[in-house]
DNA sequence: GAATGCGGGCCCT
DNA sequence: AGGGCCCGCATTC
């Protein structure tokens, strides 16, 4: 199968030889090879189809860690640790931030806190998230797999992510934890009482009016190949990079996209075929319908967005229009006591016309990019305005 | 609470 | 058989 892919491997394997890297084994073989000479620092992002042979003291290695979303398959081979990739959760109206940047967030690796996140909106228009599913191996997610032999760890990827690069895990957990420590900072805010009291009468979260830049996230909007720039050294930190107490990766720049190297995804739309919906058996691919946020999904002639969990429903259109588009522009779900606000017509202009206005604006400020990148906001979506589990705070960590 | 690992089970090719 | 996906459970962080 995949000959396409074969050929990749040939050709990658011979890259790897070139670089005097040991890959004439396939991570299924019944015998490894032991006589490794050289191991390889640690990977943050593998792509296309590579492999390497790390230490089995490298604790990256040991936890199976990648910056790509990977969650755990089964193969039946207890031998043979499987992950595959989840994609990557972008904006449905496919938003930038102020100075331009994509949103790019991890899809939360457990199902549930999936189909949660999926419920949540954008941090940066709130318009509904949407997971772009990883098709890079043949129409799949791409795979990793990961094997422990003797003294040495073996990682193989099949197939190239054919999606931007998701924030990574620290930046992701970060996030949450900050946005969890500002909720419980100034726990005698009264504003942030009344919030609690609506919530616990309500059992619901007020929506942004009620609670304008009060809680913030950072930036979650911070595609991560930016990040380091905006949250500066201590938050650059946050990858996993070759933190095993090794020192920088000799050969990660240029190598396999670990540095700075132009993404090997690129927009493939989804004419590919998509791997059908998984049937009953397997569970029901949950209809992750978007809720509230901008995404208007049961009026009928708005289409719930297609974002796909397991069974990919149907290929996903990164930029087709009526993605996205069609959910977050035209219509406030009104219907809803709104989790979310509608997001500002789109594309909001400057400031935006956003209904917690002056809140939006109050962020704005916060925002303003530390180099006055300020003069290309005009196109982009106003901060933040309405997003609900998700606002940003430009300086989170400082 | 979320990430992870594991294993059972089902479907499709 | 191999690959893909879902689900539940247990453990760890």
């Amino acid at each position: 199968m995949l000959k396409g892919a074969d050929d990749v491997v040939l050709e990658q394997e011979d890259s790897a030889f070139r670089h005097g890297e040991m890959t004439s084994w396939d991570i299924n073989d019944i015998k490894l090879p032991q006589d490794v000479r050289q191991i390889d620092w640690f990977q943050e992002w593998p792509d296309s189809y590579v492999k390497h042979i790390y230490s089995s003291e490298d604790k990256n290695a040991q936890r199976h860690h990648s910056s790509w979303a990977m969650r755990n398959t089964n193969n039946h081979n207890s031998r043979i640790l499987k992950k595959s990739c989840l994609g990557v959760v972008v904006c449905g109206n496919d938003c930038s931030t102020l100075d331009g940047k994509k949103i790019y967030l991890r899809p939360a690796i457990c199902d549930k806190a999936r189909q949660k996140q999926q419920r949540k909106c954008c941090p940066n228009c709130s318009g509904p998230l949407r997971l772009l599913s990883c098709r890079g191996h043949g129409g799949y997610p791409v795979t990793n797999f990961w094997r422990h032999e003797g003294q040495f760890i073996f990682f193989q990827s099949k197939g190239a992510h054919d999606h931007p690069r998701p924030e990574t895990k620290l930046e992701a957990e970060a996030r949450r934890s900050i946005q969890k420590a500002q909720m419980a900072f100034s726990p005698s805010s009264p504003r942030l009482k009344r919030i609690r009291e609506i919530e616990s009468l309500t059992g619901a979260m007020p929506t942004r009016e009620a609670l304008p830049s009060l809680l913030s996230e950072p930036d979650a909007s911070i595609p991560p190949a930016h990040f380091g720039r905006h949250l500066s050294k201590n938050s650059q930190e946050l990858t996993l990079g070759s933190r095993s107490g090794q020192p920088p990766y000799p050969r990660a720049c240029g190598e396999d996209g670990g540095c700075g190297e132009a993404p090997t995804w690129s927009r493939i739309p989804a004419l590919r075929r998509t791997p059908g919906p998984r049937r009953p058996g397997g569970g029901p691919a949950v209809p992750t319908a978007h809720p509230p946020c901008a995404a208007p999904s049961r009026t009928g002639t708005q289409h719930v967005l297609p974002v796909t969990e397991g069974g990919h429903d149907d290929g996903f259109r990164p930029n087709a229009g009526p993605l996205g588009d069609d959910s977050c522009e035209e219509k406030p779900p009104l219907a809803y006591s709104g989790r979310c606000l509608p997001p500002p017509p789109y594309p909001a202009p400057q400031g935006g016309p956003c209904p917690t206005a002056s809140g939006a604006h109050h962020l704005r400020q916060l925002w303003a990019p530390p180099e006055g990148s300020e003069g290309d906001g005009g196109r982009h979506m106003g901060l933040g305005c309405c997003s609900d589990d998700m606002v940003f705070n430009p300086y989170p960590l400082r």
